[in-house]
DNA sequence: CATGAATGAGGTTTCATTCAT
DNA sequence: GATGAATGAAACCTCATTCAT
């Protein structure tokens, strides 16, 4: 019994991160449901027993990418350090976070091709956010009381903003790369990036 | 003669404008020949006539999309005003250009994903951001003469931050939306996202 | 053990009711094995554990059907009333019996369609049908001899075309719903059918 | 360009008829869109250019079986002749237009197992009908003003009724068959099948 | 320049059925 | 007796592309 609910577990599982893979890859219109059946060494047809669609399969990727990083970002315990190391850890983070899963970026995009359609019928999806926007309005006000922070930063746009200079980077690493004739993703370019993040944000934030 | 070459003229901008919409909206493999044919008012086959096949259109249609923003950019003649006025105006433009060409941004987004294999095969595309990197360079350099601007920005990694703000903001703006629970392209907000990007940055720059 | 024997029974003859309901309203191609299992609550497999394939439930499903309508046609008796009033009591039976088992209609449909490939390979139906006619010949006989009915009725004959005015008007009531543009199945117009139908047959049975 | 409309019309009858008789032998569910491919020796591609799907297919089979049954009953011209004859015609004309397009029968079966789903949806049926019914009434109000047929006879209820005994005879010949366990399309049973009818709608009719 | 007809390959999905427990 | 997991075959349908004129 319990190692027939652990096989459906693996089974279903397996398909997940086989989904995961093909649609960071080709997109959703462009993922191919016999290739993660390949992908996951399963029957094709058990991905229809499992999720109900491709679409709903999507959804359900989508779903746990969002869960994942919401994971990690609760691990940070931002609000538990100096204000200033706190939003370089930030930054740093979803800096090699965006790096560690392109398959991240890569299902974003897919989903606001589709305008959101399948995030906008999924449940407890908006709730997961909001512990990251307290957490990084508790450290602006701490950086402010400190003396340290500038004033009226809003917590959702600086959010934005972080996240937007990292992922930009990378969702569009292709296209800038070819535009700048260099490689973007060479080890050098990224530190330097990182280091101008960092710089940038700083910049702006502190007094 | 001259009519019918305005007439093929006319016929096949007719197409690329269709195939823009349609990608814009569906994305590479998403979109459809069909489609496009009945967006144009005219017969598939001769979209094949014209272009050799999806791929080829979409390359067209993407170089099209390339060289309208760079004539846009170029008539900002950054160059000729005062520096910090000239931060302000890039950021601006850049916000506006996005806003009413949200094609561009789709475009780019399915460019990426099938990794620039297009934009790889394109002559004449890498030469074109050049200018605005120098203008940049030349605004930046002005700036730190006059004593406002700090030391050692690289205007690629400006440019491609200023790009990032203004891109993901709407490039994502349907999960952010889904996610703030807010819509994010409510006009108020617009105006909140520009005033705070513009503070980024010149924060960032600014002594 | 008993009580396991009767659970069996209760299993297998959900399952055949549920069978009976699906394919009443699907046919046979259209009945799908899932739903049934769905509809008897019970699992998948137990249907192929009890019936061995998805012909030999349908099969089981029209003998429980024919044995039925056998069964109640034999509680009818007419051999022991007046010959006009066992005219007429087939009659109201037959149109009364098809109207509570509108799945015996569908079922019929369906096994025709396969040109009773199923029946074909049933033992013990063939025989239950001449009771019935027996009866009617019987009625015939007794009306004829009492001067009553017309002479050279055959009562084969006779019952299907009493059961074929019945059984077009029910099974067909969509279609001719729709051609006729009035409700068939309304109560007022199928009392009127069967007045018609009682006068059609007497005045062709009766002198 | 003759030429080019004069094939279109022949791939897309020809795929009509095709689908007939796949649909006939089938019903809707069970026929295969592959295998109408084949019959009408086309690419099964152009059977979804031509219809849009299998559903919308049968429609056009179900709307083109009942203009052509409909025309020829126009052909009768029941108005023109001696009552009595006209309504021997009518179900000679019947009987031999089932025998003659089992395919009709079948289609009628399958669109009451869909409860007239494609019918519903369709334009231009129910007028088709009345001018028959016109025609039976005129012929029954001709009969009783010459003192031959008897009064209050729905034109519609016999019209329902003697489609019924010529239709339930022939689509549930395969079950009757079996169960009687005699041959009723043997020449022979077919034609004492008619005169019965004949007898039995007479024998009502006539005073 | 322009078009309606046609196609092969391959897409998602569904099905009855069986395996393993 | 009962079940969840798994499967191969085949269903409907779609796609980019080409033919013929």
């Amino acid at each position: 019994m319990v190692k027939l609910i652990k096989q459906e577990a693996d089974s279903k599982y397996i398909i997940l991160l086989a989904a995961q893979a093909e649609f960071a890859l080709h997109g959703l219109s462009g993922a191919r449901v016999d290739s993660i059946a390949v992908r996951a060494g399963l029957n094709k047809r058990l991905i229809y027993y499992y999720f109900r669609s491709k679409d709903q399969l999507f959804l359900e990727v989508l779903e746990h990418a969002y869960s994942e990083i919401r994971r990690a970002e609760q691990a940070l315990h931002l609000d538990q350090i100096d204000p200033v190391q706190a939003v370089r850890q930030l930054i740093t983070f979803t800096w090699d976070y965006y790096l560690d899963h392109p398959e991240f970026i890569s299902l974003l995009n897919s989903e606001n091709q589709s305008q959101a359609a399948h995030l906008k019928n999924s449940k407890n999806i908006q709730a997961s956010t909001s512990p990251l926007i307290k957490m990084i309005d508790f450290v602006l006000q701490k950086g402010r009381e400190k003396g340290l922070f500038r004033d009226g930063i809003d917590p959702i746009q600086l959010y934005i903003s972080i996240a937007g200079i990292c992922y930009f980077y990378l969702s569009n690493s292709h296209t800038l790369s070819t535009i700048f004739a260099k490689n973007l993703l060479h080890p050098k370019l990224k530190a330097q990036r990182l280091s101008h993040m960092i710089d940038l944000i700083l910049g702006y934030v502190l007094l």
